[in-house]
DNA sequence: AGTATTTATATAACATGTGCTATATTATTC
DNA sequence: GAATAATATAGCACATGTTATATAAATACT
């Protein structure tokens, strides 16, 4: 599935342990593909057994023992094919917990629901924040890691960025678009019916 | 969980079979929630043995019998809770397999990535022409249920629809902006370098 | 006319991905 | 001395996906 494909990716750009890793998930594609720490160490030793990462044992005086992962020449050959393999039909989950009560939002008082897109608009600010926290982080890491052309990487991590963006800020949009309607439906109500 | 909430919300609209509800899944809340029919069935049973749903043997001379569900005081009350309880923190599972290979997509030819640009553009303008379609049908399904005030129940439905509506737009026009600055990018990435 | 496929209808079994929780060790910080 | 950070592993439950099976009517194909 594809977080051994997204684990794999991230340690194309060198060893690391499971604690790590999940450091680097939460500040890189964690707004795209989102791991637990307990998700990631019960991947990271299927990944072994298929023989696509190999692991050494890392003695620490400060601290307990890591164990850190390499990608193996058969974890490099499984990434790339599944890169290039562009499924025809794109799996996507539409599985929204919001939306589904929106859809029944007429069984609420107006408002509770108001109260409510505004409680998930500041959700989505927030998240904007968070966005750009980690894109300032990028040329950090591009910098850090040995990368044959960062710039290219980073254009692409970008593309990922700018896309959270654009969605969370239209979803602010709609959601306000929503306010309003229901503000002056409400009205148009009470003076046409009771 | 929230499918057993989708289908005691759209159970409230009147008693149905299984196979029917799948059908007003798919016309309703299938751009919010997804479900297969096999998952509505298994969730069916499961509601009845909680008391949420009852069910009926419908005899049929033309076809096999059908199991007719209704929604019981229990499983309305049950609905009703789970409405009026809005959770502080909404889960949202960030899991989009495109966006993680797009993270990626430095290690693949400018051809292929814009290949796969192009791609799900054209999954977006099918997936809005989808939501144009369960759009039209709205006026159908609230003059045929017997719903106390069908004109704010649409109300509702149509902020679903417009959610996934601007979303689709967005990615598009996100997607488009990707490949005019691939574009760009290649060309003065030649004239720059080599 | 006879066969094959699709639609309508329902159930069950197995696998998998993920969530959540508990446990354990050591170092640091409060 | 207690709490938190760093580090790792294991187990249970649950939601979902996938597949197989079954029956009967309708429709399409040969």
């Amino acid at each position: 599935m594809s977080l051994s494909y997204a684990m794999m990716g991230l340690l194309t750009y060198g060893p690391m342990n499971g604690y790590n890793l999940k450091k680097i998930f939460d500040k890189s594609i964690s707004h795209v593909w989102a791991a637990s720490l307990s998700q990631i160490y019960r991947e990271l030793s299927t990944l072994e057994k298929k023989g696509y990462v190999t692991s050494i044992i890392q003695k620490q005086e400060d601290g307990p023992d890591k164990r850190i992962y390499s990608i193996t020449d058969l974890g490099r050959d499984a990434f790339q094919d599944w890169l290039k393999n562009f499924p025809e039909q794109l799996s996507f989950y539409q599985r929204d917990e919001f939306m589904l009560r929106i859809f029944f939002g007429s069984r609420l008082e107006k408002k509770e629901i108001i109260k409510e897109f505004e409680h998930f608009i500041s959700q989505k600010l927030d998240h904007l924040k968070t966005l750009n926290e980690i894109e300032k982080t990028f040329n950090i890491y591009s910098s850090e890691f040995t990368v044959e052309s960062a710039e290219k990487e980073e254009l692409f991590w970008h593309f990922t960025i700018k896309q959270g963006k654009m969605t969370l800020e239209v979803l602010i949009k709609w959601a306000e678009e929503c306010i309003k309607q229901l503000e002056e439906y409400n009205s148009s109500k009470i003076n046409l019916k009771k």
